[in-house]
DNA sequence: CCGCATCCGCTATGATACTG
DNA sequence: CAGTATCATAGCGGATGCGG
């Protein structure tokens, strides 16, 4: 059942891809990087900009992992003015978008097929 | 600014790009669930089978994130004796495998780039 | 108005021991 | 083997208020 390394069609169940799962988590686990991330994706935006497209996160919230997205190296902030900071992906924060895109369509058929049955109605 | 609803393309930031991330999130979120899915998309597997693949993951966090996949049709349980139990993708839980596999090669990439200039180097 | 800090409850995760 | 019960804790996340 050893598959040997560097084959990416089998080794579904290999400790590598344990570890890879691992390591992207690590960078977009969390209920707000994703969504952050989503929502840079077209383009550079402020913090208020963010703060009122998702509109549920809290400034706290959004100020810390917007510093974990920061050391992970996946958006890059730029000072203006003191109180005038820009955010936006590196190129290696948009090379998310395919598993963003991913999320997106699932999340809307997951919706479809299972969240109204289980949430009532 | 507005795209007009249906449009799939453009509205990466509307709130029904967030809603979507928000439901998939929900069902796939947090430490384990990802890693129990990919390590059943090849074949079904027994309670303690996972959990050597896992090998990190306690009983408690299976026990109880298997029970989370369920709840939201992606594993389907069967009991052979009592004390024998198998879980198994059901076909919305195998249709997370196109966002498994991205999260398995982003997941790589993002170790060669990032991780262990972050980890200490 | 922008971003961050402090206080605090809550949830997710873990260690360990126990049951059928 | 396949879990459950109990206890502990770190970090998440919200409310609020402060310093630019």
């Amino acid at each position: 059942m050893k598959e040997e390394p560097g084959n990416s069609q089998c080794p579904l169940n290999s400790s590598k891809v344990l570890l890879s799962i691992g390591d992207a988590l690590e960078a977009v686990n969390g209920k707000w990087r994703m969504k952050i991330i989503a929502v840079l994706l077209d383009e550079p935006k402020r913090f208020r900009e963010i703060s009122v497209l998702i509109s549920q996160i809290t400034d706290r919230m959004l100020s810390i992992e917007l510093k974990k997205l920061e050391t992970n190296l996946l958006i890059r902030r730029t000072s203006i003015y003191s109180a005038q900071a820009e955010y936006e992906l590196t190129n290696h924060g948009k090379s998310l978008k395919p598993l963003i895109m991913e999320l997106i369509n699932w999340g809307e058929a997951h919706r479809g097929k299972v969240i109204g049955h289980l949430k009532g109605e």
